[in-house]
DNA sequence: TAATAATGTTAGCAGCGTAAACATAGTATA
DNA sequence: TATACTATGTTTACGCTGCTAACATTATTA
């Protein structure tokens, strides 16, 4: 047993997801995980100043997959109109927060400030941005400001959905959305083409 | 001073209310109320099997103080059309959330599973209930199936709202938003509009 | 090769949720 | 009214947590 580690950092990031999504962050301590990678308690202090900035690193790897699903749901051959690609990229947004809905927490948590971590802040406007780019292509010529509304419209739209889709508020609304990922899918499909009046 | 504090459950709760919402669910904890309340660290198990338990108080009165307020704005004397009613009720709820964050927040946490508290689940469910009702006014003869994802559309639209205009994730949209609350509101107003196509 | 920086460990603090055992007070019943 | 019971409080203690300080080891660099 060597006494220096080597690959710390990296592990206790992968670490840290894996238990994030599979308990939900707050049933998540810096001590189990230092524990998993054979280490002491106190050795993740070397690499994160808190618990919040490792948490800050496992929420901005949630953005950036989320943007790589965004941008590999516009980018498949068989998708052409500027429609199709929205919905498209409206369903992989679902599924990414359906699928990691843990890790999808700790991406809207108030608990870590994403101001402190710039870095996370721009992963999380980088999946902003993908909205943006598809939305301008949706409506050529349309103001910034008209934009801007637009953006924020349909981005919380999909926020909101994706935290009602859990909520199960509502027990018909509940079974409308069904549990199976495919209803679900079908749902949103004609939710969104709704929403857009098309 | 007398042994038996006489109204430790109430106290108990509005202290936690009070603290949730000045300094966030996860910055609370149960040792500090009752030193609040002038009672010992456990007096509290008296009242509340759980930590959770306790939030689930508070989250329930959370979604009364919402459902009071929606059924307030539209039982406004110059309020008739069912389109206003809607606006109105829409911008209380978005009052509600920006005004109360944290403790909204905590009415949306997943730290509290509303199945096992019936009357939070109720509760939730009465807020939701005001939507459904203002939607029938909007769209009569609607069917079923269409009002249950009407509602959710909008529910996610104003939830996906609160989230997104604390968040700030993007410079631009922050400014378009606002940060006054009149600001907010005038535009909230014309994003509701536009959804609503009128 | 020697100094320095990086990365580990050990020991320990204060705070947390909660359980168990016990104390007191209010209430119902004989 | 005396007595049992129940409700509601306290004390003590356990194991876990995030985190700090002091120290140990290894890697890097002058």
């Amino acid at each position: 047993m060597k006494y220096h580690h080597g690959n710390l950092k990296e592990e206790l990031i992968s670490s840290a997801c894996i238990i994030c999504e599979a308990n939900g962050h707050d049933h998540m301590s810096l001590r189990s995980i230092a524990k998993e990678a054979n280490v002491s308690q106190t050795a993740p202090y070397r690499h994160f100043e808190t618990k919040e900035s490792l948490l800050a690193e496992v929420s901005k790897r949630g953005f950036e997959e989320l943007t790589d699903r965004m941008k590999l749901a516009i980018s498949k051959g068989n998708i052409k109109s500027a429609n199709d690609k929205f919905l498209e990229m409206g369903l992989a947004y679902l599924e990414f927060g359906l699928e990691k809905r843990k890790t999808y927490d700790l991406m809207h948590s108030p608990i870590i400030d994403k101001v402190q971590f710039p870095e996370l802040l721009n992963a999380a406007q980088g999946a902003f941005d993908e909205l943006v780019q598809i939305l301008k292509e949706l409506y050529p010529g349309i103001s910034e400001d008209a934009l801007g509304k637009k953006c924020i419209k349909f981005w919380a739209m999909m926020h909101g959905l994706v935290g009602l889709l859990d909520m199960k508020i509502d027990p018909d609304v509940e079974s409308n959305a069904g549990d199976a990922m495919s209803i679900v899918k079908e749902d949103f499909r004609s939710f969104l083409v709704e929403s857009l009046e098309i």
